[in-house]
Formats: C-alpha cells, sequence, structure tokens
DNA sequence: CAAATTTGATGAACACTGTTCATTAATTCC
DNA sequence: GGAATTAATGAACAGTGTTCATCAAATTTG
C-alpha cells in the first residue's frame, strides 16, 4: 500500500516544482509581473493544475514567504552558540545584513513586501519571524543585564539596532543609494556597520 | 486670442482631476490595486480620456511621485534656516520621520515603492530628492567641521544617521512592528530618536 | 454666417491577468 | 475487466493596460 505514499510525495514534488519556479520568475519580474500561465509555462502544465496545488496566487506567495522566514533562521541560528551577548549581538547584526544582502529578494518578500500580506495572516510565518525577533531582543536584554549599556531600555535599543539595520539593508536592495556609485555602496554599508557597533558602545 | 491659454488651462486641470484622484486611490489601494478604469471612472470621463493626459499608467506615477518629493522639500526647507549645524541635523531628522509618518504614502512613493521606476528612471524627481540629500550631506559637514563629532567620516555618518531615519519610518509604514501595541509604537519610535540623537553625540 | 479643419472624448477591440469548472484522461480499487 | 477515484486540461468569465477608428464639438477659415 505505499501508494498514498507515493501519491503523497508526487504532490509534494509537484509543490517544490511550483515554488520554485515561482521564486525564480518572482526575483526576476517581481511578484506582480509574475502570471499564474507563466509559472505554469515554466513548468509546462496547463494553469489551472497549480490550483490543485496552491488555492490561490498569494498561496504561493506565502509559502515562499515561510521559506524564506525559515532560511533566515537558519542564517542566524549559529550566533546563538555565542556566550558572550556583546559578540552575539555583533554578530547577530553582521548576520542580519548579510542575509539581507545575499537574499534581497527573500528579505524583500519578509519585510518590505505589501502585495497580498495587509488583511490576511501569514501566521506560521509571522510566528517564526516573531522567535526571531525575539532571539534579539533577549540577546540585547542580556546585554543590556551584563551592563554592556548605560542604558537600560531594553526595547528602544533594541528596535533603534534594528531600525539601522533595516534602514541600510532596505536602501540598498531598493535602490535609493544612486548617489553613490557602485562600489562605493557596499564599502559605506560596511563602514556605517562598524559606526553603528561604536555608537552601540556609549549607549 | 485667450483660447489657447484657455484650452492650457483646461488640460492642466484636467491633469489635476486625474493626479488627484489617482492618490486618493493609490492611497486606499496601492498601485497595482488601481486601473485606469478606476480612475476614469472616479473622474467620470471614459478609460481613453486618460491617455490624452498621461502616455501610461507609469506616467501617473511618476508625476505623483515628483509632487511627493517637492512636498518632502518643502516639509523640510523650513530647516535651512537654522543657524547651528547641530541643531539644523536634529531638526531635519525630526522632520524628515515627522514626514514619514505623516504621509506613509508619499514617503511609499518616495522610498520604498518599486512600481515601475526601476528601469525608467524619474529624472527630475530624482534630483529633487538629489538635491535634498545633499542639503543633509552638507549640514553633516557642517558639523564635522565645527568638531560636533569625533569621527570626520561625514559621508558614513550621514548614512548612518539615514539608515535609522529611514529603517524607523519604513518598518513603521509598512507594518513591521505589529510584535509592539499600537500605542507602543509611536513611544518607540520617539525614544528610538532621541536614542540615535545621544548615539550621535559620540561618534 | 457657413464650410472646413482641428481637437477632445469615446468605447470597442487586443492581448493580457487570476480564477473556476465541465470535460477528459489516467490511475487505483474491487 | 469494470467501476470509482484522481489528476490535468483548457475554455470561459470578468478583470487589466493600452490603442485606435469613429464621432461630435469647438475653432479657424473663407
Amino acid at each position: 500500500m505505499g501508494i498514498v505514499q507515493r501519491k503523497e510525495r508526487e504532490k509534494e514534488e509537484m509543490r517544490r516544482l511550483i515554488l520554485d519556479a515561482a521564486l525564480r520568475l518572482f526575483r526576476e519580474h517581481g511578484y506582480d509581473g509574475v502570471s499564474i500561465r507563466n509559472i505554469a509555462e515554466a513548468i509546462e502544465y496547463s494553469p489551472g493544475t497549480i490550483y490543485l496545488y496552491y488555492k490561490d496566487k498569494s498561496e504561493i506567495f506565502f509559502a515562499l514567504q515561510f521559506e524564506a522566514a525559515a532560511l533566515k533562521r537558519d542564517h542566524l541560528l549559529p550566533v546563538a552558540n555565542i556566550e558572550n551577548p556583546w559578540e552575539r549581538l555583533i554578530e547577530f547584526g553582521r548576520r542580519y545584513i548579510d542575509f539581507g544582502m545575499k537574499h534581497p529578494d527573500l528579505y524583500d518578500l519578509l519585510f518590505i513586501t505589501r502585495s497580498p500580506m495587509e488583511y490576511i495572516e501569514n501566521q506560521e510565518c509571522w510566528n517564526l519571524g516573531l522567535a526571531t525577533h525575539s532571539f534579539f531582543v533577549e540577546t540585547v536584554q542580556a546585554c543590556v543585564d551584563q551592563r554592556y549599556f548605560k542604558s537600560t531600555d531594553t526595547d528602544t535599543i533594541a528596535y533603534t539596532l534594528w531600525c539601522h539595520a533595516h534602514g541600510l539593508v532596505s536602501l540598498f536592495i531598493r535602490e535609493r543609494m544612486r548617489m553613490y556609485p557602485e562600489e562605493k555602496r557596499q564599502e559605506l554599508a560596511q563602514k556605517s556597520f562598524a559606526m553603528i557597533v561604536k555608537m552601540a558602545e556609549s549607549i
């Protein structure tokens, strides 16, 4: 009776096929620049078939968003092994920015795109992001506890650092740094990270 | 021979009519959520008429983006009267964030939305933004000249402050602060601004 | 003033979009 | 092998941006 297992596997493969094609196309042309017919054509199936695996276009987007959140968590996970909270915090920041730079499309999906996620909640994805955010705030809290900062306002410190990192990544990937030559942008980003770390030392 | 003037005026009125309707609709439903037919219906004209005044949908977007840039400049303009560069810088930051909070749709248009502006350049709008950005960097330079900072790396200082402000505004208006209760968000934003100012004092 | 010309607005048409669903083909079960 | 279930199809519907021949009104010309 391996049939039901095989069917399950085939269904999973098909969903994988759709997701991979969709991510590639979203990457290249953006959410609105890609049609269900485009995805169907890419995987050599008819448009209607897509709807046997995802109830609509936004559900494909949600699935990708969830994967992005998981990938981001995995990208940040190694940080948890760093004992010293101050070093952990710095490495968290470095890796957060690194993730955004390396996977602009995924970062976009998670923190910038408005597409569908406006009204419907992508609950499981949100929970994943929440966990990562909690870990971040806890790290800041540990720094506060060990007197790495003069201030004891954990939330504001965490939020301020997050603003900087998010601003840095999103200005970068949404092309709002065109006043600086290509090669200067990366350099500025690195120097700015170093600067915010220095600044953080004196909060 | 006032006919040509009247026609010119009528043409301008029609463009105004279209832009006002478009901005209202974009505000409510986003760029992609609004069709040319929606705009046409709102101003009680046929879809084809729109194309007599704007060559395509993206040109309407560009026109709005330009107006947003002008509005932002006007919002920041009073700052130029502040003699002391440090106070000028702080007030610039406050007003920048204030603009983003008060006009999320316009801020979005200028710094987040990707819609068309990807490949085609909105040159005049870009120039306006560039001028504002130059003014900002010059203010930082003035602070550097007068030894308000230990660091002399004007570009990195300016960029770091911009990252924070942009991150703050864009996290806010793209609803990525839902882990904090409604009333806490505004408070966090204010505290964070105060904190970055304090931090800046010790760069 | 009437005729000719220019202008402004129209809405049908084209190729596209997301989505649904009756029909068909393949597979599984008995 | 025949019945029942499942998977895939592609036509159809209502929407999209955009174009364009057509028509009516306004303007210019004779």
